[in-house]
Parts: structure tokens; sequence; C-alpha cells
DNA sequence: GCCG
DNA sequence: CAGTTCG
DNA sequence: CGGCCGATACTG
């Protein structure tokens, strides 16, 4: 590998001048109006949100397009290359820079992910390559700042490619038209890059009225398409995200077979992000309901009970977890369609699907009694059951919380409680020492320690969802640890660093190197330069230079300088202990005591801390699955002698398919029940017998008894359990050693179900996504429920507690913030 | 540390 | 109230 | 320059 010379540097730092210029430019001059639309349309994305967005959408939303009426012009919008780019208005500017242009001609089977990250120079100088054929389209998790970026590496584009015959285009004289619309002229891009050139989209609704949407019809237009108001003659029907193929049935099925392609809005965004004529089958492209018919090849998927049988290459697209990265317009129309209505009830356009047998369905191993099945509230759900609705449907809502999700991934902040499931434990420290001696500048070489045993327990998981998923706690730290991540090296030092900082307390700083981790690991190509790292979002020009320092020396000098400190490993070490958190692991190692026999020796020790040191290793061990099962069984056994009635389900990691948990949890629930209060002499004498028979060893957290607030929550109980080993011996082999485990029982009344599971069953990353999705919409989302019209003041401090909208039933949950149901399988983020 |  | 834990 | 997810429950 060549690094990038000093002079390259200074050359990325010129550009990047320029483009900051540039890009102010263009703030004056089109942020003003796209805030606004921003604003009406989806106010509730956070900061950050928006903050990528806005670095992302200039791109691909220009200026507000010009409006075209005429009801009877079959083409409304044509885009000639007339409108030179060159000689954009003032106001406008900001329509496309897109510089690259592809061969219309070839059609990318899936969109690529982050094609352009790495097209943006490279690609582009080279002529981008087309041979390339790609049967889904990627998550594209960082192309924020290539806007930029491509501006200003923009390239002269090769006139060649666009010998396109106009084809169909009805109009190239309509171009006039719009023109006269004082709405302001479309901007179109150069010929090279109107990848929609002959091809005309009919929109559904037939309206440009949404502000948003209005862009993005504007776009298709500046990129070759033409917009016509009558279906007959389109190639393209763009259908909203809120309207499933039944609300369109009427409309389009005159078209007969041979009709036009419909797909979603996205399809124009991401053909234009991509700069390519994507694979309109792709499932992350269709119609609600919209039958199979009439679409291309690559059929899809329409079973959104069971997408993993689809087995056709289709399948990852439908089981890619919503988590993945999507572009922002993908999010922004998410929401604008949210807002605008109610279009949700419209049930199944085509599939029926059974009813939610039982929510547990999904339980990889079934676990008997697992599941209140018959819970009156989950039966009684309206025909909007999120399993009925259409996929389309379910994909919108999807893109959005994944959004969401992402967006809250990169808050993860205390380096704590990272690794959650996967973390076995080893946290890699990586002392700078052994990397040193690796120097090649190959840095791709694993490092031996970590690596190996992350492939076999990742193993199993990798193969079941690794393929699927785009995020999920297992995969990305295989990705992160293995070389299967290209950028392996530059995080496994940026993790270090963070993991420094975190034993500095310096919570920011962590949390800012966590957030650049984060992005690295999802991008899929390797960042060599400062340059290339500075365009990613959350990587700023410091840590960028870190980034350049690490590729091209292998090491960072600063983390020399931090692991020098002998006292990292050991604050490693007290932080594991359960009961202690940074600042008592910070405050012992300034006292002087360096291993946990100097605090049992001489400190001070919490009962729980003394529980925690005391057990250090087995409460350092994950539980195998089976494991937990076993456990499971033995709590219900004793339980179904207490009250027979009462239901445990086994939440956290394991109800999401986890091979391994850090800990059990239980959700204790009771139909009729509504305060977790009635369940509490339940979970008093289950605990009670528990202890007695030996399986509960300690308790480190009992319930409150009931305090002077009335509905105060949900009770819980968080202890230690340890399998008898006759029951670990049957279950688990002989090979069997009883180990004290985590356990948490967690009381939860019926009405309250829903949103507990929730909850417990996370992952962290999901449940905060999911909140903040919720209080985004002006709900609240807790253990308890689901509450709406609650009242923020100031600093989204709550005011009202808001409504109860629902608690009972997680389906409905899902449903009423619009999100698209998940599996708890699919929960991992 | 990054971001608005 | 700070610290820690939960997802 | 200030904010950085959101919320609960429990311990000391």
């Amino acid at each position: 590998m060549s690094w990038p010379s000093l002079k390259e540097k200074s050359v990325f730092f010129e550009q990047l001048d320029a483009l900051e210029q540039e890009d102010e430019d263009e703030d004056y001059t089109v942020n003003a109006a796209e805030m606004d639309y921003r604003k009406a349309t989806r106010s509730f994305f956070g900061d950050r949100r928006s903050t990528s967005s806005r670095k992302r959408q200039p791109d691909r939303f220009g200026p507000a397009g010009s409006t075209c009426m005429f009801p009877d012009s079959q083409v409304v919008a044509d885009t000639p290359a007339r409108s030179a780019p060159a000689s954009r208005p003032p106001q406008g500017k900001s329509a496309s820079r897109l510089p690259e242009q592809t061969p219309r001609s070839r059609t990318i089977e899936v969109t690529p992910l982050l094609r352009r990250a790495t097209t943006s120079a490279q690609a582009l100088a080279t002529g981008i390559a087309d041979t390339t054929v790609v049967t889904e389209t990627p998550v594209v998790d960082t192309p924020y700042r290539q806007a930029t970026l491509q501006r200003s590496a923009t390239l002269p584009s090769i006139q060649s490619a666009h010998p396109i015959p106009v084809e169909q285009s009805p109009s190239i004289s309509s171009d006039m038209r719009k023109r006269k619309r004082n709405t302001g002229p479309l901007n179109m891009v150069p010929e090279a890059e109107q990848i929609f050139r002959g091809l005309t989209f009919y929109y559904v609704p037939d309206n440009d009225i949404a502000p948003l949407r209005k862009l993005r019809i504007t776009r298709a237009r500046e990129h070759g398409a033409s917009w016509v108001r009558i279906l007959s003659g389109a190639t393209h029907v763009i259908v909203d995200k809120n309207l499933s193929y039944k609300d369109i049935e009427a409309v389009v099925s005159k078209a007969g077979a041979s009709g036009p392609i419909i797909v979603n809005e996205d399809y124009p965004v991401e053909c234009i992000q991509f700069r390519n004529i994507l694979n309109p089958d792709q499932h992350r492209y269709r119609v609600a309901g919209c039958p199979l018919v009439g679409q291309s090849s690559a059929p899809s998927a329409s079973e959104p009970q069971q997408p993993t049988q689809v087995s056709d290459h289709s399948l990852k697209v439908i089981d890619r977890p919503p988590n993945f990265q999507r572009l922002d317009s993908t999010a922004s129309g998410g929401s604008t369609s949210r807002g605008e209505e109610s279009a949700q009830h419209n049930g199944s356009a085509g599939h029926p699907i059974l009813h939610i047998a039982s929510e547990m369905n999904e339980e990889p191993e079934p676990m008997d009694g697992d599941i209140p099945k018959n819970m009156p509230d989950l039966e009684k759900q309206p025909p909007s059951n999120p399993l009925t609705q259409p996929l389309g449907r379910q994909d919108s809502e999807r893109d959005e919380l994944s959004d969401y999700i992402s967006l809250i991934q990169q808050y993860k902040d205390l380096p704590l409680d990272d690794e959650d499931e996967d973390m076995q434990s080893v946290k890699s420290h990586s002392p700078v020492s052994d990397v040193e001696s690796g120097s090649d500048a190959s840095s791709d070489t694993p490092q031996p320690a970590k690596k190996k045993r992350t492939p076999q327990k990742a193993g199993q998981k990798a193969i079941t969802y690794e393929d699927r998923f785009a995020c999920h706690t297992g995969g990305t730290k295989d990705a992160t640890a293995s070389s299967t991540n290209p950028n392996a090296r530059t995080i496994e030092i940026l993790q270090s660093m963070s993991d420094y900082y975190g034993r500095t307390n310096d919570h920011w700083r962590t949390t800012a190197y966590r957030k650049a981790i984060t992005t690295l690991k999802r991008h899929p190509t390797r960042i060599t330069t400062a340059k290339e790292a500075y365009l990613l979002p959350n990587v700023g020009p410091r840590l960028a230079a870190k980034i350049e320092e690490i590729v091209t020396t292998n090491k960072l000098q600063r983390l020399n300088e931090a692991n020098s400190d002998p006292t990292s490993p050991i604050l490693e070490l007290f932080l594991k202990i359960y009961g202690v958190g940074i600042s008592q692991a910070s405050k012992w190692i300034s006292q002087g005591y360096r291993t946990l026999d100097d605090l049992l020796a001489h400190v001070n020790l919490s009962t729980n801390q003394r529980i925690g040191i005391g057990h250090f290793e087995d409460l350092n061990t994950r539980i195998p699955r089976a494991e937990v099962g076993a456990l499971a069984a033995y709590v219900r056994r004793t339980a179904q002698q207490v009250d027979p009635a009462v239901e445990l389900l086994v939440g956290g990691s394991y109800r999401r398919g986890a091979d391994s948990s850090g800990d059990i949890d239980f959700i204790v629930t009771k139909k009729g029940t509504t305060s977790e209060t009635d369940l509490v002499p339940f979970l008093d004498e289950i605990v009670t017998r528990l202890t007695e028979a030996g399986f509960l060893v300690a308790a480190l957290a009992a319930h409150k008894q009931g305090k002077g607030g009335e509905v105060l929550g949900g009770s819980k109980w968080h202890g230690c359990c340890v399998l008898p080993v006759e029951e670990g011996r049957a279950a688990l082999g002989d090979d069997f050693k009883p180990r004290w485990r985590r356990i948490d029982f967690l009381l939860v009344p019926e009405s309250q179900y829903g949103a507990a599971l929730i909850y417990f069953t996370g992952n962290d990353i999901f449940n905060r996504s999911i909140r903040l999705l919720a209080s985004k919409k002006g709900m609240r989302l807790n253990q308890r429920g689901l509450f709406k019209d609650v009242m923020r003041g100031p600093n989204r401090v709550k005011v009202t507690e808001g409504e109860l909208v629902e608690g009972r039933d997680e389906k409905k949950i899902f449903e009423i913030l619009g999100v698209k149901w998940r599996e708890p399988k699919d929960r991992w983020c």
C-alpha cells in the first residue's frame, strides 16, 4: 500500500478548504429552504440526525424544484440537458454535483454499499466500474460528506456516456413549461448524470404538495426523469411509502401486466445516490402488497412472516435488519409519510398472514410456558397488526427506526457495557507493544489472540445472522476484530484510545471515539488517509489525523503514552466487578489498590461489590444458551408450584436468540394484573423457595417494598443463582460445572407486558432508538407503556406524563410508533 | 472528541 | 444525591 | 461554547 504523502495531505486540506467554502455557499442558498421543509417534515429528528442529513441531503435534494401542475400534460417536466448546471441561478445551486456519470444502460442489481465513498474519487477517475452488478442495495453508511467531496473531486463527466437516445422521453420541450413555472427552474445535472433520461415517472399520489416529496420529484427530474401525470406511458410508478399496493391497485392495475415498474419513493432517490438505475425489484423498493407480476426479474419475497424462507438472492435484502444505515433521504421520507397520515391501517395488502399466534413465535428455542400465548389482549389485535401489514410499509417504518438505531448506536457511551452480548470478556486491550512489532503497514494482519476466539463464538451467530444484519453486536465485534473489516486495525487502536479515555473518565471524548469507531465499523472500505477519514461523519480533524497515523505507522503514539500507564489493566479489571463503576475503580486505583485481593483486604466494599469480587470469574463468564434454558426450566418449575397462573418469560439476549448470555432475565407476569405490586407476593414467595432450595445464592437488589409513591414502577429483583449440578448435567452433560449466574426478575403487570417486553428484550441500542423515536413523536416509551402527548419543557424535560396509549401489546406499540415489527432476533443493533 |  | 445498573 | 440517549430502580 502506498501511504499518502505529505503533499497529498496538503492537497487534501486545500480541497477541504475549498469545499468548506462551497458548503457555506450552499448553506446560504439552500439551507434556508431545506431547513424549513425539514422542520416541517422531520422535525422530530434529533440534532444529530439533522446534522448528518444536512450533509447528505443537499446532494440529493436540490432546491425546491418547480412545480408542475399541468393536469393534462402528460409530461410535466423533462430534463433536457438544456438547463446548464453552470448557469444555475444563485438560489438553486445545490442541485447537483454528482460528477460521475454512469452508463445508463447498466442496471445495478443492488445498490452497492457505500459505493460513493470509495468511488468518489478513485472510481470516478477510473471511470467507475460498471461491471459490477449488485443485486441489493447495500447499506450506505457514510455517504455524508461525500457530497462535498465529490464536488471537489468532480471530474469532467465523460460525455460519451450519454449517447442515449431519448427513447420515449416524452418531451424535451416540456422543459419550457416547467421553466415557466415561477417556482423555479430545474437545475439539471450534467447530462451524463441524468440517469433517468428516457424514463417517465408517475407519482402516487400524483402531486408534489409535500415539500419533501416535491424535492424528490424535482431531483428525479433533474436527473432526467419525466414526471407524468397520467399513468399510461409511465415507465415507473413511484409510490408514497404510506401507501400500499392496495391503495394504488385501482389505478395501476389498468396498466396491465406489462405495466410500469412499481417502486416506492426510495427508489429514485437511491438511484440518484448511486448514480445508477438500480434493480427495482429489491425488497427495499417494494411497495406494500405489490404483486410480483410486472416487476422485473428478481422476484422478491412476499412473506413478511417468514423472511428466512425466501431462498433466492433477495433473501438478504429481506432479512436485512433495519439497523443498517440508510440514506438520509429514506429517513426523511419515512418521517414525512408518517406524519401525513394514517393510511396505516390499511392492513394487509395481500397476505393475511397468520395472526400472531403468539408473540413468541420467534423464539428460536421455544420454552414452554414461556409465552403467555393466551394473553387476551394479544389476540384482539386490530387489523393493523404489523404482521399482517404489507411489506412496503413495513419497510418504510423500518427505515425510520433504522435511522434512529444508527443514530443511537453512536452514542453508546460507556465503554463499559458495550459489548454485552459478545463480550466474552477478553476486553481487548491492545498494548501497543505488540502492535509495534507487527510493524507492517498491512495492518490487516489479524492479531492472533483476540481473533481466534472470536471466530468461534461468533461463528454460529455469524452464520446465522451475519448476512442479514448490518449490525448486531456479535457481528460487529467480529467484523472489528477479525480481518473482515478493512479498518480493523484502525478500529482496534481507536477502541483502545476510547477505552483509555473511558478510564480517564472523559466520557465525552470517549463518546466521540465511539462514534467514530461505529462509523468505521460500518464503513466497508479501508480508510487510508486523513482526507478520507475526515469525510466520514463523526470524524473530525483530530481523529482523521490519528487515523492516518494508525494506517501509516500501524500504531498511535498517543496510545503508547496512554497505555504506558500500568493502571489501565487494573482499571479494566476493577470495572468488571459487579457494583463497581468508573468512579469507584478510579478511586481505588488512585489509592494504590491493584488486585482484587487488595480490595478484599483493605477496602470497604459494598455487599454487592463483595459478591462481585467473590464470584468474579463466574459472574464474568457467559452463560451458554442451553444453561439459560435449564435455569429457566428450573425456575418455572418452582413458579408453577407457587402460582400456576404466573407466567415467566426469559427476555434479554436469550429472547433475541443469543448463543450465550451475560445473565438471565425473567419477566414475571400474570393475567389480570394491573400493577406490579400484584406480583410482589409471588416474587417474595418464589425467591424464598428458590433460596431455600439453594438455587438463589445472593440478592443484589431486592424489589422495592411498597414505597410512598404508588404506581411506582416495576419492581425487580436482581441476584445470583446457581443451577444445581444434577440439573446442569442432565441438561448440559457431565461436564457441567455449576457457576454463579446473574439472574433478574422483573415484575410486570399484564397491562404493561408489551412495553416491558420491548424494554427487556433490548438490546440497549434498540431500546434507546425506539425511545428516541417515541420522544421525537411527542410520545414517551418506558417499561410500562407508550404514552402520548407528553409535554416536554426546555431541555426535553418531561413536563407531562402523557396519556397512556398502549402498554400491554408489544406489537401494538411498534405499530403506534409507526415502526415495523421486528422479531426479537432482529433487535441486535 | 465532534457537532451545531 | 452520586454512583451503578438495566436494556 | 455548550451539549452529547432516556429512563428506572436501587444502594449507600
